[in-house]
DNA sequence: TTGACGAATGATTGCGCAATCATTTATCAC
DNA sequence: GTGATAAATGATTGCGCAATCATTCGTCAA
């Protein structure tokens, strides 16, 4: 019997509705994923992580792009849970009260990624943002400098943490000086980066160090303390954040500390196709994935 | 009574249930998007564009990544069409049989992008890659270099004939030789850029320029020079291809193509919108988009 | 053979909306 | 005021599936 029907299916090349399938079963097998830039090549990887976990399986991946608004990101919320989606995976933990409000009364698993500290809706998978920017001070601190800086683009709340750890590191060992801090609201990119890094030696010539927020800053830096004949490491240490593919290949290559992107997105698609599987069936709800500095030569001075 | 509707929709938090709206009327607001890499810079851009032009209707983006596969791509078709789209963009013209035939039955709206040359299924927008790297060639010829090589990674049908054009116009000079065409399934990186310039200048020291297929390639390549301590433009030029962001802001900056990647992506969703709202309303449906060549200094030698 | 039980199969209902048709109400010219 | 037309409103049906219930069939022990 089963046989006869599947031979129809094949000889009629039926395939069901999912539109049907959703009304009568009241849930798809969408998995929404809500990133706050999808140009931004921080998320490539967490995608790639997501995509990987969730290859072979029934369920696809929705994408939206909240463009790193909370108003944005509530709306989209609202679109996906009309969808009644198997899982959402959102990014970060600063929604609106009302998307907070959406997502904890959603009737499926919700995973919050690239952050760790607050208590999650559901789950989570991330890590420490004050404590990798606190972890970049420390380094360069060690490696002998002592006018650090730092700049800043697009300043959403784990940025703006990175770059508070940052500072209080430095403040510790009392080499703080806020006019160090440059910060932009402006997208990151290459060429802001060029453009943080001269505006931060205008405001202090004598600046010895700077931590980049990410790594188009990072970059950018290093091309315009090239241009200006700026040596790197001696004159200047680069410390740069998240470490994509390219940071390693500059010349000199990036320190960086580096973000496990793709382990967060695999994590977290893991955890959630776990869920739905069986729900509470996931113990460890709420991951601190780590991070890790890479020493590379552009904070590597002689002695 | 319209306002007494509107009101108790507010009071009550009434929104319309998608999947019994596509049960009832047989199409959606959803938007199929199908690109070979979400991890390819390449591709953000035009994602850029379309979400651009999509903004503020209340039509939704849907992206379906087919990993450089034509089966996965068929796959993917498959599954958007079950959805009934509101429309479908597609990369390329390299579709499966059965695929073509899908899009061509499809009861909405199809763009084709990235590419330019063959009849679209519906609608198409982009350029003639073969001109492109043509152009890159005639480039470097008139600039003088008189043993040219090329580098190519991760070889879908586009990034092949932008290497066919470049052979061929080096051949019309009599100026090639096919050892100097270093290729390579792999996904392209800068690593990988670095790699494929050792390995071309393994096979012909008195290679005298390179056009890498994308940026990736042309960063690595330049790395790999710096590296070497080869001058460029002066030993080496290199010619990139896309001319992201980051190009423009190396060391020394990189000349390459320019694709109209942003235009593309918006152009695409316009018309499909377009031919959404009002079907047969677009007169040009078949775009060349064209492509632009920016000199900068890696190609720029004195004399 | 009989009864009892579980598995396989068949028939029915409702998910929430859009589309269609049937009805009522408003609008206007004469 | 009348009739004719257009607009607004109301009632009904069906989209294709999943879930539920009702039925039949097969299996086995007594």
């Amino acid at each position: 019997m089963r046989i006869r029907v599947e031979e129809a299916i094949r000889k009629l090349g039926y395939s069901p509705d999912p539109a049907a399938s959703a009304l009568a079963s009241k849930v798809t097998y969408n998995i929404g994923l809500l990133l706050p830039s999808l140009t931004n090549t921080v998320f490539e990887d967490v995608l790639e992580g997501i995509y990987q976990g969730s290859e072979d399986t029934r369920f696809f991946i929705q994408i939206g792009d909240t463009r790193y608004s909370a108003l944005k990101e509530e709306a989209l919320i609202g679109t996906f849970l009309r969808q009644k989606p198997a899982g959402l995976i959102v990014t970060g933990f600063e929604q609106t009260e009302k998307a907070r409000g959406m997502l904890a009364g959603a009737h499926c698993p919700v995973v919050q990624i690239m952050d760790f500290g607050e208590p999650p809706i559901d789950m989570s998978v991330g890590f420490d943002h004050e404590a990798a920017g606190y972890a970049a001070a420390r380094h360069l601190i060690e490696c002998g400098y002592r006018t650090p800086g730092a700049v800043g683009a697009r300043l959403d709340s784990r940025s703006r943490r990175r770059l508070d750890g940052f500072r209080k590191a430095c403040q510790e060992v009392g080499l703080w000086d806020e006019h160090r801090m440059v910060i932009t609201p402006q997208s990151s990119s290459v060429g802001l980066g060029r453009h943080l890094l001269e505006e931060l030696l205008s405001r202090d010539q004598s600046v010895d160090a700077v931590f980049c927020n990410n790594d188009d800053l990072g970059i950018g830096a290093l091309m315009e303390a090239r241009r200006r004949l700026i040596s790197v490491p001696e004159q200047l240490g680069i410390c740069s954040f998240h470490d994509m593919e390219m940071t390693q290949h500059m010349y000199p290559a990036l320190t960086a500390i580096a973000t496990p992107r793709f382990q967060i997105g695999k994590m977290a698609i893991d955890m959630l196709l776990a869920e739905i599987e069986e729900p509470h069936s996931v113990k460890r709800r709420n991951i601190d994935t780590g991070f890790k500095l890479v020493v590379r030569d552009s904070t590597r001075r002689a002695g």
